[in-house]
DNA sequence: TGATGAACATACTACCCAGTATGTTGTCAA
DNA sequence: TTGACAACATACTGGGTAGTATGTTCATCA
């Protein structure tokens, strides 16, 4: 692995400083209502900068997508190898996911955002192949939580009916607090993970876990 | 009370379209990525027509808001007499509110979409005062159940920490059909209704609800 | 039966925005 | 030192869109 130099390292930061911004604007503005130009304001920049990164709206759209999803796996992935009762595990990986829900919301509301178009269709079909990936890679993410419902509820400690809905149903949960969550002026990191375990708590119950596994 | 005339029933059921065609594309394509044009099309008319019924976007958009309220409304009057225990009167709401949110998804995702707007404050300023009192009168539903969740909570059937993150919590999961129901071919009642029973039987454990109370 | 107005359609304008073409500046390597 | 290129900024174009101004048709009523 190559060190990188000085320059290459200021480029991955304006990169990375554009992803942030643009994820924060599509959080405040939603995909259509943002333009190239928002963005740009909200750096100090014009639209150059962004087009010399990106080569379309929907490239930097995507981008932010992928990262925001990149960071879910990487705050997923040490609780993959977990041995043990898959309720446990859920409960390790639900608590994760909604921290990260909190903790990265801008890119998460830009994940939700693309899901949502993509399952109305609002995509070209130039941007389909690269989008389509995308939506793989969320549907590998949220399988991975959906196998260990399944085995949860092979080893009885999860009662739900039918998996599918069981599994949209504790998303929208463990995902909700992208929309209704903000950090109290004061707020302390164990004030957060509070909230967190309330969530997780109830997605919990929701699933029809046992209460012995509560702790 | 005057009976309408033929005239004034044209009227409105022009209105009616209007509003139908309007909510229609409003949740296949968001807010700002709908345009007036779009709505018009898909009723085989054009400008004229929308431009004459609505003074604007904003407007028809919080004509389309107020009438999916004013149904939700209509569904939960029946319920609010219901004397006894919280719990059970919760079961009838909730049961009440998912299919309400499922048979008027169209209009169910513009309530979404403009609360979500709310929040991001997206609104110009002359749009406020009507947005407010859209806003107030969603938030006002909301404070029905809430003040049922924390009765409930009182008489011993709920078991929830913080109630106003509860009241999100099942929110989102009672409202979570907008999202990812869609009638399968050939689907009876019978199998809606089942589906709608698994989404509340899921917030309402959520809730802390005891299973005494589940039948 | 002719005048009036509701319910539209048509035609037009001003503006915003994605994308492009081109200019500018600083850095680094030879 | 110089030329080459990355990393932007500036300037421009075409297409789409909200809103308006103005026509057209048809029912109703005096």
């Amino acid at each position: 692995m190559s060190t990188l130099g000085v320059r290459e390292q200021m480029l991955d930061n304006s990169r990375a400083d554009i992803l942030s911004a643009a994820a924060q604007c599509f959080m405040e503005r939603g995909y259509s209502a943002t333009s190239i130009d928002d963005v740009a304001r909200s750096l100090g920049a014009t639209k150059g900068r962004i087009y010399h990164h990106f080569h379309s709206k929907a490239d930097l759209f995507a981008e932010v997508f992928r990262f925001g999803m990149d960071m879910n796996y990487a705050a997923l992935e040490p609780l993959l190898a977990v041995p043990g009762r898959a309720a446990v595990k859920w409960k390790k990986m639900a608590f994760a996911h909604v921290l990260q829900m909190i903790t990265t919301k801008p890119f998460q509301r830009a994940v939700w955002l693309g899901v949502e178009m993509h399952l109305r269709g609002a995509t070209t079909p130039e941007q389909r192949s690269v989008f389509n990936d995308l939506i793989n890679y969320r549907t590998e993410y949220g399988n991975i939580f959906r196998d260990v419902l399944r085995k949860g509820r092979e080893e009885g400690d999860f009662d739900f009916e039918n998996l599918s809905i069981a599994n949209q149903l504790m998303f929208m949960t463990l995902n909700s607090p992208i929309f209704w969550y903000s950090a109290r002026t004061g707020e302390t990191r164990a004030d957060l993970e509070d909230v967190v375990r309330q969530v997780v708590t109830c997605a919990y119950r929701g699933l029809g876990g046992k209460e012995e596994n509560t702790a």
